[in-house]
RNA sequence: CGGGGCGUAGCUCAGCUUGGCUAGAGCGCCUGGUUUGGGACCAGGAAGUCGGAGGUUCAAAUCCUCUCGCCCCGACCA
């Protein structure tokens, strides 16, 4: 293409409104405008990147066996509400009312709609596996987009969805999803980590999270040192603390508990201010509600509850905050004042944290209004053992803790993608079941596995980028090569330029020939700004020589080459560049 | 939704505290000329309901009230 007949509005100031690099550069490099806040209009440059994106999906998802449909995004509500996931999505659910008086959504996933697509036309365990994908408008109406186009209200996913009659069938398909990921996101050129997230109800490690590491992401992964182990802060395992020899003695000695008058004071930090101690001495005591039944968990003061592992710890059963009056009735004291000390015999159950299993005493709530104890001995003063009781991993990770005997460290990244096993959640409730080989329904077991494509151009940009712009890999970069004719009014520098340009194109490359009528440095800067992996320069000066000038983006200096020999070395260096990207070694 | 901040030319911003002249700068844009290897220079020019509505005042970008939009910090997710 021809620069002067392509919009590619560059800026030279950095916009306001964007904080991180990959926001700012994509403004900068005219790929994306801003319609709304969290919805953006990608222009020619961003447009290529994402269709190079899409086609590597694309590839890898047919290559993994998957099959490609096309979904509305405009979906009948009465699928959101036969699933319970209106009231799940709550908020986050964009939808509007037609003019018949119909709730209509706009598609934030698509579970609901292929699913009543295969309770349709699948009835036979024949029929299965099927492996269904679609890349589309996905519309979510976030509480706060955020960083351009990492979390926008309207973005672009891949979204698959598989269907099996049998666990085993399943796992096969989500490895070779697994793989297809893996595949495609080396191809893009990304830097990423697969990391366990949590697991569905299928148990196992049944769902992970492809990540970007980089400062900018939103979510934290926990991980080893050397990435053998790594999980979203949800799933991290932690290791118990390791049993003290002098853990038994120094409970023996403790001194018995003692009641103090602690008026008004009820947050941990409240306390520690007033009793002048740390955190990490308190038991902090929480209360949890699952229907009728009552929970409490127990942590230490500077720890905060996981929730995920909790209702893991409470076999899957949903929890929520208990509200004050259920505190107050169990604990018989005001909200910040619970203690574990004669309340195992009035609740469902207690659980205690590994790490309040391991402290030799703490301080808690005194079950009264405006007092607190000290000296709460665990095992003395409240049970570790008994039949509603027990000893679990229900926090998250912190600095410091190990798992496997290996130090975590936390990262930030970015999630490009997920691949989750479902179940047969959404089956049972559309009744999108099959017969089995002895003629009995069942409902059938589905996989998703979702991509991110705005995503993976962001990080992508995140990752790769300097102080004059993108440097972007050639597999998603909006083009492969770009010309640079200096001075175009030299009918030989541009004729050498349009030789070229028009070569490169039969080599099948993807060229920009900038044919702007602009000074050098100006075309110098943009060529930096949009981040294109292989520049070719045709100078007066060098061309007198029969030489033009060759340059990655990733390098300082150009080489000279012969003019007759730029094509297929430039052609040459773009095969090498994408073979390091062909996604079969990782 | 809570807390903080910002809305002035296409973009980045000054002016607002302490109301007062024709509302400014840089970049960009248009015209002409000189330039031409890392965002040139000279001359001229176009361009603004000061986010919107109401109020106070002789007088409002500036003060007050309301409202809309955007950005940043906290519970979810591709």
């Amino acid at each position: 293409m021809r620069y002067s007949q392509t919009l590619i509005p560059t800026v030279k100031e950095v916009p306001a409104e964007a904080e991180i690099p990959s926001h700012q550069l994509m403004i900068r490099a005219g790929f994306i405008r801003k319609v709304a806040s969290g919805t953006y209009t990608y222009l020619p440059l961003g447009n290529r990147s994402l269709l190079k994106i899409i086609a590597i999906v694309r590839e890898e998802m047919n290559r993994a066996g998957a099959q490609e449909i096309l979904m509305p995004v405009l979906q009948p509500m009465e699928l959101w509400e036969a699933t319970g996931r209106r009231e799940d999505y709550g908020e986050t659910l964009a939808w509007f009312e037609d003019r018949h008086g119909r709730e209509n959504v706009l598609a934030p996933t698509a579970e609901e709609v292929v699913t009543s697509l295969v309770a349709a036309e699948i009835n036979s365990y024949r029929q299965l596996p099927v492996n269904l994908y679609q890349i589309n408008t996905k519309v979510r109406d976030e509480f706060r987009p955020r960083f351009g186009v990492l979390r926008s209200r309207e973005f672009i996913m891949k979204d698959a969805y598989s269907f099996h009659a049998n666990v085993d069938d399943l796992e096969k398909t989500y490895r070779a999803m697994y793989d297809a990921y893996c595949r495609i996101f080396s191809r893009c050129g990304l830097k990423y980590v697969a990391v366990e997230a949590d697991s569905g109800p299928i148990g196992g490690s049944a769902s992970h999270e492809f990540m970007v590491p980089c400062s900018a992401g939103e979510d934290v992964i926990v991980h080893a040192e050397d990435f053998s182990y790594a999980a979203n802060l949800e799933k991290a395992e932690i290791d118990a603390p390791a049993a003290s020899p002098q853990l038994a003695a120094a409970r023996q000695a403790a001194p018995a508990m003692e009641e103090v008058h602690t008026p008004g004071v009820g947050s941990i930090e409240a306390v520690c201010n007033f009793l002048k101690n740390r955190p990490a001495d308190m038991i902090k005591t929480l209360v949890y509600t699952s229907g009728k039944d009552v929970i409490v968990a127990l942590l230490r003061g500077d720890h905060e509850a996981n929730e995920n592992k909790l209702r893991r710890a409470c076999d899957g059963a949903a929890l929520e905050m208990a509200p004050p009056e259920v505190i107050k009735n169990v604990t018989s004291a005001a909200v910040g004042f619970a203690g574990p000390q004669g309340l195992a015999g009035k609740i469902t159950r207690l659980i205690v944290d590994n790490s309040v299993a391991a402290m030799t005493s703490g301080v808690t709530g005194a079950n009264k209004t405006d007092y607190h104890v000290r000296n709460v001995v665990p095992g003395r003063d409240f049970p570790l053992s008994g039949a509603n009781v027990v000893v679990a991993d229900i926090r998250n990770a912190v600095d410091g803790d190990t798992r496997g005997g290996k130090a975590l460290k936390f990262s930030r990244g970015i999630e490009v993608g997920h691949v989750f096993k479902l179940g047969t959640k959404y089956s049972q409730k559309l009744s999108a079941n099959f017969l089995d080989e002895q003629g009995q329904k069942q409902p059938c077991i589905m996989g998703c596995y979702g991509i991110g494509i705005n995503r993976i151009l962001a990080s992508a940009i995140e990752m790769g980028h300097d102080d004059n712009g993108c440097v972007l890999p050639i597999a998603i970069a909006p083009f492969e090569v770009l010309v640079v004719p200096i001075n175009i009014s030299n009918p030989e520098v541009m004729g050498a330029a349009e030789r070229i340009y028009k070569d490169l194109q039969a080599g099948g490359a993807d060229v920009l020939l900038d044919d702007r009528d602009a000074r050098p440095g100006v075309k110098f800067k943009d060529a930096d700004l949009l981040g294109i992996p292989l520049r070719i320069v045709v100078g007066e000066k060098s061309l007198k020589e029969g030489k033009v000038e060759l340059k990655a983006r990733t390098e300082a200096k150009p080489t000279l080459v012969d003019l007759g020999a730029a094509v297929a070395r430039t052609l040459d260096l773009a095969a090498q560049l994408k073979s390091q990207l062909s996604g079969e070694s990782r």
